[in-house]
DNA sequence: GTGAAAGCGCTAACAG
DNA sequence: CTGTTAGCGCTTTCAC
């Protein structure tokens, strides 16, 4: 078998570095890096402008003029200094998306969406793992002030994003499934209420009464919208919620669901059924359930949230609320580059549909 | 329940933008943007190089100077354009990260690792998902011969590393988990050869013979060299590995693995045990499995490789080769920090150990 | 200690 | 059509 692994000693193979340490040392400006426009432009018999023209595809320079500047381009290997030309040009063509776990696979999809819009309108997309940290969060939003980004997409909790407080009112940023209307900054989401609520309602059509509801820290606002959403849900049908079928977790890991449930199922009068806010939670759900000798959905049925790609993989397969993730990023991305192209434009808060999917779980 | 999700027609719940289709124009380089370091020197009446001695922290200013000038900056609101102090420095402090798919859990990890060494180093990392594309791997790469980021970690398919060429080599580029030794560009990764072995070995000491290997696409270099691990410990085993227990995908998610799993189901002579060479394949495949009516681990036992998080939670759970990954992701930043701080010193290859994690699946 | 001035490499008027 | 020129905002010698 091998070692076990050591985080102070790891095995080099080949070849040796004489700086242990790395201690980056700022790149000579006058490094021999290639030529810059000017050598191009002397190449060529052609003024620095003239080159400008052709990188920039404008129109009026001669066929023969930019055939000479393409192959002096050619010949030098030149490649244009963005760093020079976004200075000039004021921005930055980088847009930041922060997300407070970007192992989250609920994340991942919507990061898709964002990016493939991004790049397709000629922007990068730098993402930002937060942790739902304000602290971090807050040294991102520097980075919109610093001209580092364009523009920013935020998915942290919106309690955060509220922290920012005006100051941050005026920067480029959309918010992103977390939002408060209120705030006046565009946003694209889902209905959590209503979502929140036809979960239960399926719970309750399955003949459930005792449902129990494990949230995630009630820092983010679809936290609290899927709980009322429950909580209505289940008195609209009569049911007085017992606080005690309700748990809040810091964390949306599937460890923290299984040890919820578990927890969940030691009261006399359990739940015979449980709404999870999140598929990774439902997954933890199922699995801690199984830890307790809790058969799904037999003994206690299980709805999640999100339907990750994982959701239908999983045994049993998970009934759960879909989210449309890849759209959510896409819309995202489309009101930050309006916002950007507009900065005075009032732009739209937006709210995309969702679906109750139905697998074996519930 | 609610409407069927569309692409084309959003709900727009409030507001209304005047710019359909985003169409971003040039941010005025005159744009009332807060003031410039100048602005801030005239308000404190010094020299525009004594606000940037004071920004950088250099120590010849006077402490009465520095208060002033600190003063200033505060009552401005001033942030560095950093777009303005990169072209002087020459330096972009980004660093570029190339995943083939960043949905896989696998990558979360190593990412996780990379970020945090180098924002510990005041690098930000730009996170790319070139879906093993060699055009978009290319058009990374671009940016490091633009200037638009310091330095690049690719994770993608060696045989796209390789295809980059020569051209690439002199780039300040590092390989992670993907690597050709022969190449001569720094590198971290696993023994992949040794761990498919300890992998298979541990499946023989099952008392298993009818070895089933799903393998993804052969592009990659570690495809290969498990392929290899697990034909070596058969043939030590006195096995001789039946071709149609092998399977390659050129995908790692978890359907790939299900419909693999239940086509190898089919052939008369079945494997009875089945070694993913990917956690998420596994679980795929257990899934797969399952919807054949098999039991794992009675009738078929499974093991993966990684140890993803998920692998502890699904039932049963998964027996797997455990990758370092933070560590991965750590030592790749590191030896790119390296390079970047002294580009003529040879970087070494380093390989991290692995472990084999017994669970219920195999 | 502090200031003046020279660029980093590029784009965009403005002339011609 | 093409060239000249003036900066973008910052860091960094080099004087004083």
């Amino acid at each position: 078998m091998s070692r076990t692994p050591s985080r102070s000693s790891p095995a080099v193979v080949s070849g040796a570095s004489s700086q242990p340490q790395p201690q980056p040392q700022r790149r000579s400006p006058r490094a021999a890096d290639g030529p810059s426009i000017a050598g191009v432009a002397e190449q060529a018999g052609v003024s620095v402008a003239t080159v400008s023209r052709v990188l920039n595809g404008h129109e009026n320079v001669r066929p023969a003029t930019r055939d000479r500047v393409l192959a002096a381009i050619d010949a030098s290997g030149y490649r244009v200094n963005e760093l020079a030309r976004n200075l000039r040009t004021a921005e930055s063509r980088l847009l930041l998306t922060m997300v407070p776990d970007f192992g989250n696979p609920f994340y991942a999809e919507i990061v898709r969406g964002i990016d493939s819009v991004a790049r397709r309108h000629g922007y990068f997309m730098l993402l930002c793992d937060t942790g739902a940290d304000p602290g971090r969060e807050r040294s991102y939003f520097d980075m919109l002030r610093r001209r580092r980004a364009d523009g920013a997409i935020c998915l942290d909790p919106a309690t955060i994003q509220q922290a920012l407080g005006e100051a941050s009112q005026a920067l480029p940023w959309v918010a992103c499934c977390e939002f408060d209307p209120q705030m006046g900054v565009p946003y694209v989401g889902i209905d959590n209420y209503r979502a929140a609520g036809d979960a239960v309602r399926h719970l309750l059509t399955r003949g459930h009464r005792r449902i129990g509801l494990i949230n995630s820290d009630i820092d983010y606002l679809y936290a609290r919208q899927r709980q009322q959403g429950y909580l209505d849900a289940l008195s609209d049908a009569g049911i007085a919620p017992d606080p005690r079928w309700r748990m809040n977790l810091n964390s949306l890991d599937y460890e923290a669901g299984a040890s919820a449930a578990a927890g969940l199922m030691l009261q006399p009068d359990a739940p015979s059924a449980i709404f999870a806010v999140s598929d990774t939670l439902a997954i933890g759900v199922i699995h801690g359930l199984r830890s307790v000798g809790k058969r799904v959905p037999d003994d206690v049925a299980v709805a999640g949230f999100d339907d990750i790609s994982l959701a239908a993989q999983i045994d049993p397969p998970l009934t759960t609320i879909a989210q449309p993730m890849r759209e959510l990023g896409e819309t995202a991305a489309r009101l930050l580059l309006q916002r950007l192209a507009n900065p005075q434009a009032n732009v739209p808060g937006v709210l995309l549909p969702h679906r109750l999917v139905i697998r074996g779980s519930a």
